[in-house]
RNA sequence: GGCGCGGUGGCAGAGUGGCUAUGCAGCGGAUUGCAAAUCCGUGUACACCGGUUCGACUCCGGUCCGUGCCUCCA
């Protein structure tokens, strides 16, 4: 059986994966907050902790992937603000259509997705229980605000590498004057009439107010997997403030001091980054997955988004996707000449699994893969059932939808409007009429179709 | 300023102290009337300068360049 390597963004090295309890796997990573369509970069998250969670699937017997949707935040409340919408109606809508998106690149629903919106009570809980072990307090006079006291804990900032002192020397942030040390973050903040909140024990208006960015995560980890669990991911750009202060609260809520009495392993992938530069909202050279599914197979952006190592930056461009849609379509033209064979259960690809077990080394994997499909032009190897099986499955590991060969017939047009030609060009050809022939080419190019002879004859595509 | 990551053949992108992926593009060939598709073949590249070593792209030190986080961000 394969074991699993993986990097360790609190330990910073590359180490064996021992669970801690091997009959039941668990893994957290954030997710999106839903206040606008999710970009290619935000998409990529999703698909390295989607395989993650099939990986740690084929190698133990029970995986519990939690990922959350952040459903209340100062974000969307702007986007509420800006387009008149109710902010239930824009959050279920961004929460439907990242599903959607995510699902057309493969991605399987998470176990469980929490919404934050519903776990108000344990963020709640949580807060009550750092206030009263000293680690978080009411500003005087108490305003609703809650703050997380950063001195409070000794290891803070220990996932990051970066010291308290480092972090006041480059602090950007104008520092509310209510914060005991200038990198408390806020618990819970007090919510204005026309802004969603809830209920609570912390100061005036019955403590009527809205958790923090950071505090959901903690409360929706452990609620749904107990503490410690395995492994927690996130983008990049998460690990410090979002990670490091996750860290802190739920470490500190508990009484530990050790920073992996949270999560046993962190994971954090790169960004996709548009000619070297970070692919970001607010430099606006992002590109939605909601428009490239209009264009491209989601399969093709997922192997487009796993073609670059995860931890790496993946630069995206219009000759990725070709490179990506290019490996799709060998895929579908070896399935297509395995096509009669029927497929059973078989193991994927040992290769392909390994190389996933290698801290998930796609490229590695796609190697694999490769040499799995190019099987097909081997003399001496058997195809058939077995191979297509084997294909199939590997495809299934990587979360890959095996193109649909019946479906890539179809897209040849119907000839019915041009047969007379395609017939006369036929003949044509049977005459060694070749200038005919060519003449009926040109004029069908200069309609937008392609000829294409085949063994069944010829066929036209859309140019 | 602090902390971090990276510089591999035309491009994308793994990897390893000596055997040197894979894909895209290109080139040559097979096949095809032509074309497309397909198949076969083809590329010793690892930023720079020192050091360690029998031997370094791979280890160590320095230089240059790019980029990320430190503010909401996957």
């Amino acid at each position: 059986m394969s074991t699993l390597t993986i990097f360790n963004s609190l330990t910073r090295e590359k180490t064996a994966f021992t669970p801690i309890d091997p009959d039941h796997i668990r893994l957290y990573a954030c997710g999106p907050t839903v206040y606008n369509y999710a970009h290619i970069g935000n998409a990529r998250m999703a698909v390295v902790f989607d395989l993650l969670a099939n990986v740690l699937r084929s190698l133990y017997p029970k995986v519990t992937y939690v990922s959350n949707i952040t459903d209340v935040d100062d974000k969307i409340i702007t986007a509420h603000l800006e387009t008149g919408a109710p902010i239930a109606e824009i959050t279920e809508k961004f929460t439907r259509i990242y599903n959607e998106d995510m699902a057309s690149l493969g991605c399987k629903t998470p176990d469980i997705q929490p919404r934050a919106t519903t776990h108000i009570e344990e963020m709640i809980t949580l807060i009550k229980s750092l206030i009263e072990r000293g680690h978080a307090y009411e500003p005087e006079p108490a305003d609703g605000h809650v703050l997380f006291n950063v001195p409070s804990f000794e290891n803070y900032g220990g996932l990051s590498g970066r010291s308290r002192d480092e972090q006041i020397a480059g602090a950007r942030v104008e520092i509310a004057s209510y914060k005991k040390d200038p990198a408390d973050f806020v618990l819970w903040k007090p919510s204005k009439d026309d802004e969603p909140g809830w209920e609570s024990p912390f100061g005036p208006n019955n403590g009527r107010g809205r958790p923090g960015w950071h505090i959901e995560c903690s409360a929706m980890a452990e609620k749904h997997l107990g503490l410690p669990f395995d492994i927690h991911g996130g983008g990049a750009d998460l690990k410090f403030p979002h990670h490091e202060n996750e860290i802190a609260q739920s470490c500190c809520a508990h009484g530990h001091n050790n920073l992996d009495a949270f999560a046993k392993y962190w994971m954090h992938n790169g960004f996709v980054t548009v000619e070297g530069e970070k692919m970001s909202k607010s430099l606006g050279n992002f590109t939605l997955a909601h428009d490239l599914l209009e264009k491209y197979d989601g399969a093709v952006l997922r192997i487009a988004l796993l073609s670059a190592h995860y931890r790496k930056p993946l630069d995206w461009s219009e000759q990725a996707l070709h490179q990506a849609q290019k490996q799709y379509d060998r895929i579908a033209k070896a399935l297509k000449m395995l096509e009669k064979f029927e497929t059973r259960q078989i193991p994927p690809e040992s290769d392909v699994l390994n190389a996933l077990c290698n801290d998930l080394n796609t490229p590695a994997a796609f190697v694999a893969l490769n040499n799995l499909v190019n099987r097909i032009n081997e003399p001496d190897t058997p195809k058939g059932s077995t191979l297509k099986s084997i294909i199939i499955s590997t495809l299934d590991l990587l979360g890959i939808e095996p193109p649909d060969v019946a479906q890539a017939e179809n897209e040849h047009v119907n000839t019915s409007e041009f047969e007379g030609l395609l017939q006369e060009r036929t003949q044509a050809k049977a005459d060694k009429n070749w200038a005919r022939a060519d003449e009926i080419r040109d004029e069908l190019t200069a309609h937008g179709y392609k000829i294409i002879d085949t063994a069944e004859g010829p066929k036209l595509e859309k140019l």
